[in-house]
DNA sequence: TGCTCCGATAAGCTGTGCCGATGGATCTCC
DNA sequence: GGAGATCCATCGGCACAGCTTATCGGAGCA
């Protein structure tokens, strides 16, 4: 059976004979009988009576009939479904992002995506650790990832979104220079308040600290997952954070003292995507996301 | 678009690999995945992110796989439904058959049918006149006849059932002779209760009139086209008839006086067909007419 | 009794679906 | 870290399936 043979047979019952059927679908009409006669020998059964010069839908014909036409409408479903995919006004896009990236610049661009395609669903993942932005891409797990990488392995490309900016995050009331710029030195004599080995996080504030003073032994005061504790353990007094920018600035509006440090610390942002063709969704969102550096 | 392609697809998401997927149809694994492929380029849509070693459902593919699947259990559903039409689980037989005929031998075939084939529907018409049994079955409408032909155009065929007498049924306190047949000619002076012009019963009536006087005029009391009528019609005195047996016999059971005619008039009883194949179900009680004659 | 219309059949061609073999890439295991 | 295993894509070649044109046979119609 065929979905071929299928929309002959419907054709035959819409035109009432081989003959017409054949000149609107269009193909020859041997062909179409041809067709119809194969499908009847393979169902056992004649789907039509040939009597004379006309033909009319036997038993057996009207059985097959409705799945039949049942199945046309499947196929049409199954190739609009997909249509709407490609044409963006359906389908699903997987982000994996790294939760510091999610504030900023996530958020604006993903809001003017589903602006842009409101019926596509984007699912924001987190990674286990900052490697995994490259490994859920990797693995399929997520279409795109948002992580500060500036390299990917081969098979995988990058598309740089920018540079970020670290602060550091003082409790209120922390005197500052006038310059305002912190020297990391200064940053590495109070508690600090991280998140676990293996983060993204993690990893800057040990560079940071190295490219100060390679012996230099600061004293880590909090280790958390909860990077939404950060903030307020700062506030508390429990000691410094870095943070990327935009999250530094909100605790100053809470309060916090910030100061960007001194040498510059930065991170890269890029967007990680396997290298080939993207589905249209994570393409469209790649363009709108290099279109829109910050 | 094709089911083949849509079942490879399926069986690509369902066996996770192409390569197992190709091994469960069976086919290669390089058809399979050029049939992927194919399918891909006419849906202008990567169905499976290819990720090296593994393969993904890619979006456009999760908006495929639904209807995919759904036309593909269509399918089934069409070759079970000729199937069951086949097997004579399911279906429909037409028959057209003289209303005279209905009562015998038409009830008890259907009856047998019926509780051999629980599952077919039998849809018993009757036919304009007495030619349209025949014409009936030419054009399609019903797929076997019973009437009381004895022959039947090219591209008919006819299975004879056998014969079946016609009686005389006068009303109720008619003497009789001994020997309880009546002549035709007797049954003349009677005012003659019958079927309008064109039905099988009329033309009986009439070749048997003329058979024993053809310059006779006799006469035509009642022409009505409600045969259920005609024994009330005869109970109430209102003239002769000449029915079938079967109906003669119920008519007696009533009161009415019957006898066979002399010369003895009877008429022939046929499944009329298309010649060439049958629909199972109509294939199926043809077999049973024929093999169970009266 | 031709004439026309319709479906089946015949013959030939083209496209395509399949297979085996091979290549490239990745993952795994020692 | 290297060798092997696994998996998908590509290539070359072959066979079959579906299509087309041409023709036949039968049925309805004037």
């Amino acid at each position: 059976m065929d979905l071929r043979q299928a929309s002959y047979v419907v054709a035959v019952v819409d035109h009432g004979t081989f003959t017409a059927a054949a000149a609107s679908i269009p193909v020859s009409q041997p062909a179409l009988s041809q067709a119809v006669a194969t499908l009847e020998r393979e169902l056992g059964a004649e789907l039509f009576h040939r009597l004379g010069r006309q033909v009319r839908l036997s038993p057996a014909g009207e059985a097959f009939l409705e799945p039949a036409r049942q199945m046309l409408r499947d196929a049409e479903v199954a190739r609009a479904a997909v249509a709407d995919v490609v044409g963006l006004t359906s389908g699903r896009l997987d982000v994996v992002a790294l939760s510091t990236l999610v504030a900023e610049p996530l958020v604006g661009l993903v809001g003017r995506f589903r602006r842009m395609h409101p019926g596509v669903l984007v699912r924001i993942t987190e990674p286990e650790d900052a490697d995994a932005v490259v490994g859920d891409v990797r693995s399929g797990a997520a279409e795109l990832g948002l992580g500060d990488v500036d390299e990917v392995p081969a098979g995988l490309a990058l598309d740089p979104l920018g540079r970020q900016a670290l602060f550091a995050v003082l409790p209120p009331g922390t005197g500052l220079a006038d310059d305002r710029r912190l020297p990391v030195a200064r940053l590495a004599r109070f508690p600090l308040i991280t998140t676990p080995r293996g983060t993204s996080s993690r990893r800057l504030l040990g560079q940071a600290l190295r490219l100060a003073d390679p012996d230099a032994d600061p004293e880590i005061g909090v280790v958390t997952q909860h990077r939404e504790a950060i903030v307020p353990l700062v506030m508390a007094g429990a000691g410094a954070a870095i943070l990327p920018e935009p999250l530094a600035r909100a605790a100053a509006a809470l309060g916090a003292v910030i100061a960007p440090l001194s040498p510059r610390l930065e991170r890269p942002v890029a967007l990680v995507r396997r290298s080939g063709p993207l589905s249209p969704a994570a393409e469209a969102f790649r363009q709108l996301a290099v279109g829109n550096p910050f």
